[in-house]
DNA sequence: TTTTTTAATGAGACTCATTCTCAATATAAG
DNA sequence: CTTATATTGAGAATGAGTCTCATTAAAAAA
């Protein structure tokens, strides 16, 4: 808690930002999530709490904790996005099964390393990566 | 242009929707771009060559494009969506610049075969795939 | 501590891609 | 040709996210 709160109180003095009871209050809502939020689910939360914040400072708050890595941002691909609190540095590629639905994470280093060669070589820096492999079971 | 006509009425009829002339038009705008279009574009060149058709019908029709894969839709990941016509089984895998917005498809051997290999481990066939390779211009 | 400076906030207007509504129209079947 | 019904167009509605600007609250200065 301690940790955590320093966390955010350094980041924001890093960015010149201040440390206030919303931005604490969005911060905490989201690091005590297991699932991927949204953003309004996160606002509701807190209304609910009777803390009183507004939409745009929880939109604000999130870009900068997705800015300074405290949040991931899931793009769902048709204009809506989930956040989730990162914790240590896991890797988000998707494994999708088209039959079951179930959805896995892999991390593949060499895959990493693949992306940033291939960019690299056109003359780019990765900023980030959306990498989803759509399969079936295999038969036998 | 008579198979590719005769293409879109067989799948028409598949589903069992009409043969109307903004389907027509909407399939063959498509059909002869290069480029990604996104909707509204699509919907402004039809207009410009008085094409009487709407944006709710161009929206429709790319559904049923899309659905039938005559049609590739690529999610830009902030509610916008760009469309290519499906022309074989060519690949497409994007580098996507963040600052000049330009896409640039690519195609890495070895990361074709590392996808497979990656899903083969985890008892799944892949069918296919999303990669998108958010980047910045290197600066020197 | 009190005052001053300036960043942050809230309410709600706004944007923009997309979807919906529903009366009018066009297609395909009979 | 007539009928039944899918499709269309215009514009209203939606919904996630952004912006504005007067007010409030951190932090710095006194």
């Amino acid at each position: 808690m301690t940790r955590s709160k320093s966390l955010l109180i350094n980041i924001l003095r890093n960015e010149g930002l201040r440390y206030t009871s919303q931005r604490r209050a969005v911060w905490n809502e989201l690091k005590s999530s297991a699932d991927h939020r949204d953003a309004e689910d996160i606002y509701l939360c807190l209304r609910r709490k009777k803390i009183r914040v507004s939409r745009a400072t929880v939109y604000r708050t999130i870009d900068v904790l997705v800015k300074n890595n405290l949040v991931r941002k899931m793009e769902l691909g048709d204009g809506r996005a989930l956040y989730e609190p990162r914790i240590g540095n896991e890797h988000h590629d998707h494994i999708i099964c088209l039959e079951t639905g179930k959805i896995t994470e892999f991390y593949n280093e060499d895959l990493e390393q693949l992306q940033e060669k291939i960019v690299k070589q056109r003359g780019y820096e990765l900023v980030r990566h959306v990498h989803q492999l759509f399969v079936r079971p295999l038969k036998k």
